[in-house]
DNA sequence: CCGTTAGGCAACCTAGGGGTTGCATTCAGA
DNA sequence: TCTGAATGCAACCCCTAGGTTGCCTAACGG
């Protein structure tokens, strides 16, 4: 139940924050919040697709350890598999990735707009 | 030991990806993983400085609850805390969502890099 | 001076994340 | 058809993230 109390604390006309949009992209934030899967991210937006045994090598981690990463990657909705032969390709997938950034551009609007009219309030 | 292995595998002049700015990121986006902490981050966001209790009030979770998740987003940079008599008042702090921001611009911005290149070698 | 309200501290609990190892499987190629 | 490379699967381990409860402290407001 994520009700909203409608605080009378609050100012005025104040909309419920996170109608879903950020909400949404919190699964998002969470797969990037790791080294090592924005390791992966970089790698696949940079170098296209790859398989696991490329994204491997030259990490710290087993293929085992990358396996998992990719599958946190791929429930975010970040990457895509492909298989080919024997082999499983990975490719970045753009869309979860621009709509958290433009959460964040939301967040930062916001943050902007509160600034400018705490400004304007002062001034008046 | 971060090395990067060179693969041959790779497109020639592949610079080593994450070389810092990204992998920096990482906590921003570890701390932005959690609904609890996007929702306290998008209140601050809207209404300027509040209390913990406020922050409370109107979630699911315990104050206790609430305190450790701005501590995390303390950690991450993110809000900043001041005491004004018995009460601590948070305020979002909005330098690190900047670059994190920055960050993800970046990685689109290579992944379009990437898509032009193939189109471009496709075509000619 | 006292009740009440806002927070801090610490202990505790539980589930899941990150990582590993070992073995089974599938497919490419000589 | 035999070998080896590229993965999949499953079990296991350890540690931390979330979340709670209980109690203690500090400061308002009378």
């Amino acid at each position: 139940m994520s009700r909203w109390k409608t605080s009378s604390a609050m100012s005025p006309r104040t909309k419920p924050p996170l109608q879903g949009s950020l909400q949404r992209s919190a699964p998002v934030f969470a797969a990037l919040g790791d080294e090592a899967r924005l390791r992966l991210v970089a790698l696949l937006c940079a170098g296209g697709a790859m398989s696991i045994a490329q994204l491997t090598e030259g990490s710290q981690i087993t293929r085992q350890g990358v396996t998992k990463h990719l599958l946190v990657l791929a429930d975010a909705g970040l990457v895509n598999d492909v298989k080919i032969g024997r082999e499983r390709m990975w490719e970045f997938a753009p869309s979860r990735l621009e709509e958290a950034r433009r959460s964040l551009d939301h967040v930062a609007r916001q943050w902007d707009d509160a600034l400018l009219s705490l400004k304007r309030m002062v001034e008046t």
